[in-house]
DNA sequence: CATCCAATATTACACACGTAATCCAGGATG
DNA sequence: CATCCTGGATTACGTGTGTAATATTGGATG
């Protein structure tokens, strides 16, 4: 398994508007930033160098102007914040996570219900009998 | 509410030896964190000094080697950058975080148990009737 | 008293990051 | 054709971080 690029916080922005579709032109991606985040559009031009430096993203040279896309899946990259965020400040334990959150944020009827489920399906679903 | 100081990578593992138990000496962390990182006491002394500058942490300069103590509590920071990751990874929504570490972590049934008696402890312990 | 050491204070240094500005090239415009 | 702008390449610059080394000081030791 390839290791993954670091990926910043501020780079974390752009990789997410390309994870929600792409290829994207630096123009596209400026202009769907400009919405969220109040940065200048050269930053974020250099944030889509770093990126495809550090191999997180590509572009295809050939269509101008440049079209960029993931190298690497959003999926793959939350499980590794994750892993490493679990480790670093709950000493990869998940329960005093979740107690933690559902301190912090009253959740509803339903959106208990919904986390129960992945539980509820996690636990064995070998088919039953 | 005061703002929480930011706590990097390499801090936390030091605040997690003071959050353990303390107060306790310059020499005494270095001891527990010899056993955990692969750390130059001098590079442990400059981290408490960081701690100490951010009002992470704080000594007693009375006591003679100094003794450390945590300024902020485990938990507050804990929510602190369960909050900031959430909403960095997932756009604050906990549920994907959970199909997520579920299709890493393989949990037990005492564990699936356990997670799931918090989110029904959850739900409303208004007290019944 | 001269010396040495552990504890503390100060300084170092490369690299990542946030946040751009500058420079250059090729097409649109007057 | 000279100019200007857009897109892209290169450079910048202060701060934080990892990872210490060096300097200094207040007692313990000979």
């Amino acid at each position: 398994m390839k290791q993954l690029p670091v990926i910043s916080e501020a780079e974390w922005e752009v990789m997410k508007v390309l994870w929600a579709g792409s290829p994207l032109t630096a123009g596209e991606v400026i202009d769907v930033l400009a919405g969220r985040m109040d940065w200048s559009p050269k930053t974020v031009r250099t944030l889509l160098n770093r990126l495809v430096t550090k191999e997180a993203a590509s572009f295809d040279p050939d269509s101008r102007p440049y079209r960029y896309s993931p190298l690497v899946s959003e999926e793959e990259c939350q499980r590794a914040e994750t892993k490493s965020f679990l480790q670093r400040i709950y000493s990869g334990s998940f329960k005093p996570l979740l107690v933690n959150f559902l301190k912090e944020e009253k959740l509803s009827q339903e959106e208990i219900a919904e986390l129960r489920k992945l539980l509820d399906d996690s636990g064995g679903p070998e088919g039953r009998g």
